[in-house]
DNA sequence: TTAGGGTTAG
């Protein structure tokens, strides 16, 4: 946590200008600080420099170390709120170690607030440019919290920045970043697998190991990227980052193979599941219950519920055979040629002979609630009702504590019953569970606000937001997502227009989906230019990204009127903008 | 949250 000068810049050709560039920067603007003229000063360096300033600029420097002392005091005894207060009482620019102490300790609160009051540091550094102050370490610790608070786009541009500047993260920093971009939807995938490479070769232009020491990385980091090449279904690039890994002096673990059953489960590569389970056997790998986990939820992800129904059962039977028993579900579909050159590289097994003994497994493992709740899932999404009501009653009658409903499993029963549009027995449902002693989350609110959307019962759809804050439960922009949509399929535009400023005067961020959906309120009745203010809105809003479904919203407004001239208009400022029609 | 059972658009 301590603050540390920011790390010696690399010295290749392509970051030397960095180098220099920086090198001047930090030399002249600890100079400007201590300049009160505006006029440059002749002093080199701080350290002759009390010797030719004025009588005026001594007093100034004495004031200004003494307010640096109280900062750097506060901030010793881990008095964040007290440090930022006189940070924001004092004009003057604190000095690099305040400064990136303060930020520090801002970032390691994880609160909203916190983070915003680190990110306006960091936003008039930048305006001052003195963005250079900082250390890597605490704009490494930013990133960490803006991704963790779901700020992926702040956190890759503090990471990049970084990066072009030639300061190098810790791994923990930039692969946590990896990590939650691999997790976020739309581009974040794409863009982990980006400042992935980014930083490993950043990495190799370094020409001393001992400066990257800490910023190689570890084999959490390749499972990280490795789940954004599994998210996107990226075999090739799988391969190539997998095989990596040995060079990289990294060994893969028990999470990196379960990132290949979610890849295979992605590329409906059904056949090659058993041969990943064959593989962690083989490999010696301690299995743990979260890839039987992944393998049910793969099969039920690829509709067979009778493969994921046999891995329970044998499973309730102690069962160790189970590579056994997923060898006879495999089916012998006939897979595409490309693909099974990679796999082999990752999956020699694929080859054994078909008299090939397959490994069992060292322990026994029982299913627990989540797995049976993963088969639930399955009988949800086949529409088989009965079968999930009547899961939950096994579960809640069979007395074993592993396996005991929990919010989740309660959850998706709501969820089957709202599906169905049985908004009584899903009503019923929650009763249920708050007479067990389950507390019912947002989540399951979100799901009820659904329902009750769906049902066209918008006045039960507040009701049950009432009810949401009534039991402390915040909605979040899934929630009025949700009820922005209900406003759409009653026609009523100005509802969706209420919800949405009600959303923002709540301090709830807007995510592209608010944006569009208010968009397709507006455009649907036939209000196309209020469509447009909100895709401005939108354009403005550093949180999101306007994608394709934006545009697409954009014009369609105007074409339902038949107003085709300002659609093409707006075609071709989306072509201009380097986003082009599907 | 190094993956992982439940929710939102088009």
């Amino acid at each position: 946590m301590t603050a540390k000068p920011p790390p010696p810049p690399p010295t290749t050709s392509t970051l030397s200008h960095h180098h220099h560039h920086h090198h001047t920067l930090t030399s002249t603007t600890s100079l400007k600080l201590f300049t009160t003229t505006g006029k440059p000063s002749p002093i080199k360096s701080a350290g002759n420099s009390s010797a030719s300033v004025t009588t005026t600029e001594a007093t100034t420097i004495q004031r200004r170390n003494s307010s640096d002392e109280s900062l750097l005091n506060l901030l010793r005894q881990r008095k964040t709120e007290d440090a930022w207060l006189l940070y924001t009482q004092s004009s003057h620019l604190p000095n690099p170690t305040c400064l990136s102490r303060l930020i520090c300790q801002l970032s390691y609160q994880n609160t909203p607030s916190a983070l915003t009051r680190a990110q306006s540091i960091v936003q008039r550094l930048r305006h001052e440019r003195q963005l250079h102050r900082l250390d890597a370490n605490s704009l490494g610790l930013l990133a960490v919290a803006a991704a963790k608070s779901g700020d992926t786009l702040y956190a890759s541009s503090i990471l990049k920045s970084m990066l072009r500047s030639g300061y190098l993260p810790h791994v923990k920093a930039w692969s946590a970043v990896v990590s939650r971009l691999a997790a976020s939807g739309d581009d974040g995938p794409k863009e982990a697998v980006k400042l992935f490479r980014s930083v490993t070769r950043t990495i190799r232009r370094f020409p001393d190991p001992a400066m990257v020491v800490n910023s190689r990385p570890d084999t959490a980091a390749y499972n990280a990227v490795l789940n954004a090449c599994a998210n996107l279904g990226w075999t090739e690039k799988f391969r190539q980052l997998f095989d990596e890994m040995p060079e990289s002096k990294c060994e893969p673990d028990i999470l990196t193979y379960n990132v290949m059953i979610k890849l295979c489960a992605r590329i409906e590569r059904k056949d090659l599941l058993v041969f990943v389970l064959e593989r962690i056997l083989e490999k010696e790998i301690p299995l743990c219950m979260t890839t039987l986990q992944s393998l049910v939820a793969s099969y039920v992800g690829f509709g067979d519920l009778e493969a994921a129904e046999r891995i329970v059962q044998a499973m309730r039977e102690g069962r160790k055979d189970l590579c056994k028993i997923l060898r006879e579900s495999s089916s012998d579909e006939i897979p595409n040629e490309n693909e099974n050159e990679v796999f082999e590289k990752l999956l020699p097994n694929v080859n054994y002979p078909s008299d090939y003994e397959p490994p069992l497994l060292t322990k026994v493992f029982h299913p627990n609630t989540r797995m049976y709740t993963t088969l639930m899932k399955g009988y949800m999404k086949s529409g088989r009702i009965t079968d999930t009501v009547r899961m939950l009653e096994a579960m809640r009658t069979q007395g074993d504590s592993a396996s005991r409903p929990d919010h989740v499993t309660y959850t998706t029963v709501v969820s089957a019953l709202v599906n169905v549009g049985a908004m009584d027995k899903a009503r019923q449902v929650l009763t249920e569970m708050i007479r067990a002693g389950v507390q019912p989350n947002r989540v399951t609110y979100n799901i009820l606000l659904k329902g009750y959307c769906q049902q066209l019962q918008l006045d039960r759809a507040r009701d049950a937001l009432k009810e949401m804050a009534d039991s402390g439960i915040e909605p979040d922009a899934v929630s009025y997502n949700t009820l922005i949509d209900g406003c759409i399929l009653v026609d009523d535009s100005a509802g969706a227009l209420v919800f949405f400023n009600e959303m923002r005067a709540k301090g709830i961020a807007p995510t592209k989906i608010s944006y569009t959906t208010l968009m397709k309120a507006f455009s649907v009745s036939g209000q196309p230019k209020l469509a447009n203010d909100v895709f401005d809105e939108m354009e403005k809003d550093p949180r999101v990204k306007v994608d394709l479904v934006a545009w697409n919203m954009l014009i369609e407004g105007y074409s339902r009127l038949g107003m085709l001239d300002p659609a093409k208009e707006m075609v071709e400022r989306m072509k201009k903008k380097g986003v082009y029609p599907m």
